[in-house]
RNA sequence: GUGGGUAUGGCGCAGUUGGUUAGCGCGCCAGAUUGUGGCUCUGGAGGUCGUGGGUUCGAAUCCCACUAUCCACCCCA
């Protein structure tokens, strides 16, 4: 028997539902916001990811699912939305659009890493970016896009924490103070920061062994490191968020794992696992070959998301509601009940009929299995009388109703 | 990549110190007088006990490896 790949799900019954459900409300925020959807291919030229993600990332280093294909281009299953929506900016001259460009996608995303807790190797995102504005009010409308999708969603206990990272500038300036500082300690910390001190040294922040805690403590704030301009955009977009009524933390530790980002980042938090990440990315369209141009985007995890929500709110409800069966009995009966199902379902009434040619006894128990409302039973009595019995199943309650206007009274019933 | 737990019919679980045809609950299918559901009762289908080796007269039970899964680290959504 051949499995399911590590990592991987099939979603189907209760669960699908859930996931329709969400992606319409995302789907509707988004259009109240005026952001559109845009699809990409699922892979993309590894040097896109590479250069995008950046390369000193563990995204690129060791997570990424690449393979050649038969003309020997590398390609790469997508790790992350951004690079490909930046990608397709740039290629379609969106830029000559209104501006700022809006979109969002939903869609599979792969990174070949072990799996745990939220953590599957095939998982989906949500995601929007914006592109063309350098505007702090741009950051701020990013991060309500993905509160008033959580307020949507109906969930609480989210944290919403923001920081900063300066212009390259600062961050490069950060980073020298930081390893100043770091330095001083270096034979205190773990075997893995002193790694991150040389690779990323940002990294160094948000360990959480004791030691290197300890060290951390009072270690210099990349807030202070920031310049003029920098420290005037951080302000206005805390600003901008408590004008609007947005709760938030300001955590100066918060480092994300992508290089891309400048200026703004922020997560959202529950239970100690990020749902939602993002901020500021305003070299990314000219790393990958467009104008400078200022962006922001955030991504959240499908998966994350349907985590809390179960938590939240327990399982699922099951199978799809029907709105009435039409059983039969006898030849005659099954070509009757076949052709009014089809009759009702053009008219967008949710109708089931028998389709295994089991007794009657059966037909109703299957009829009660499927949440049917109302159900009809059609054998050689009901087709020469021209009468059948329409059953209420809540109550059990029958009504006499002529065959031939069966469509239109469960057409009426069903509010179609 | 590292460390720990788990792996028995669709789902949830039992299986005692290795011993005969591997059980239970739920679900599924079918019956309980002739054509009507939800309760109850009866019967039935469905498992190479994750995979592959090994120990043994004999393994779901012990040993090894592999795979998957859960949890943690790393990192991220």
């Amino acid at each position: 028997m051949i499995q399911l790949v590590k990592g991987t799900k099939d979603i189907y019954g209760a669960e699908v539902k859930a996931w329709q459900e969400i992606e319409g409300k995302m789907r509707r925020l988004c259009e109240t916001f005026g952001i559109g959807e845009i699809r990409t291919p699922a892979f993309e030229f590894t040097e896109l990811f590479v250069r995008g993600v950046g390369e000193t990332t563990d995204i690129v280093q060791k997570e990424m699912y690449t393979f050649t294909d038969d003309g020997d281009r590398s390609l790469t299953l997508r790790p992350e939305g951004t690079a490909g929506a930046v990608r397709a900016y740039i290629e379609h001259g969106m830029h000559n659009q209104a501006q700022p460009t809006k979109l969002y996608y939903i869609s599979p995303t792969f990174r070949c890493e072990n799996t745990q807790a939220g953590r599957q190797r095939q998982f989906h995102q949500f995601g929007i970016e914006i592109l063309g504005s350098y505007s702090a009010a741009q950051d701020a409308e990013v991060i309500s896009v993905a509160t008033a999708l959580l307020e949507e969603m109906g969930i609480k206990g989210v944290e919403l924490r923001i920081n900063s990272l300066g212009c390259p500038e600062c961050r490069a300036r950060y980073n020298r103070t930081l390893k100043e500082f770091i330095g001083k300690n270096l034979d205190k910390l773990c075997d893995t920061c002193k790694e991150r001190f040389e690779k990323n040294p940002l990294r160094v922040l948000d360990c959480k062994e004791e030691g290197c805690q300890a060290i951390i403590a009072d270690a210099p704030s990349v807030l202070d490191c920031l310049d003029e301009e920098c420290t005037a955009h951080f302000e206005k977009v805390q600003a901008i968020l408590k004008e609007n009524g947005i709760p938030f933390t300001v955590d100066p530790k918060i480092v994300r794992g992508l290089d891309y980002y400048t200026r703004t980042v922020f997560e959202f938090v529950f239970d100690g696992l990020t749902v939602c990440g993002g901020g500021r990315y305003d070299m990314l369209v000219e790393e990958c070959g467009g104008k400078p141009t200022g962006a922001v985007g955030f991504g959240l995890g499908i998966e994350r998301l349907m985590m809390i929500l179960e938590k939240l709110n327990g399982s699922l409800a099951d199978m799809p509601e029907r709105d009435v069966y039409i059983g039969s009995m006898g030849e005659a009966g099954l070509m009757r009940a076949q052709a009014l199902t089809f009759a009702l379902r053009k008219s967008g009434v949710k109708a089931d009929c028998d389709t295994v040619e089991r007794s009657v006894k059966a037909q109703m128990k299957y009829a009660n299995k499927i949440g049917a409302k109302y159900s009809v039973i059609l054998g050689d009595s009901e087709l020469e009388s021209g009468k059948v019995q329409l059953k209420e199943m809540e109550t059990g309650e029958a009504e006499e109703v002529s065959v031939a206007d069966l469509v239109e009274i469960l057409k009426e019933k069903c509010g179609k």
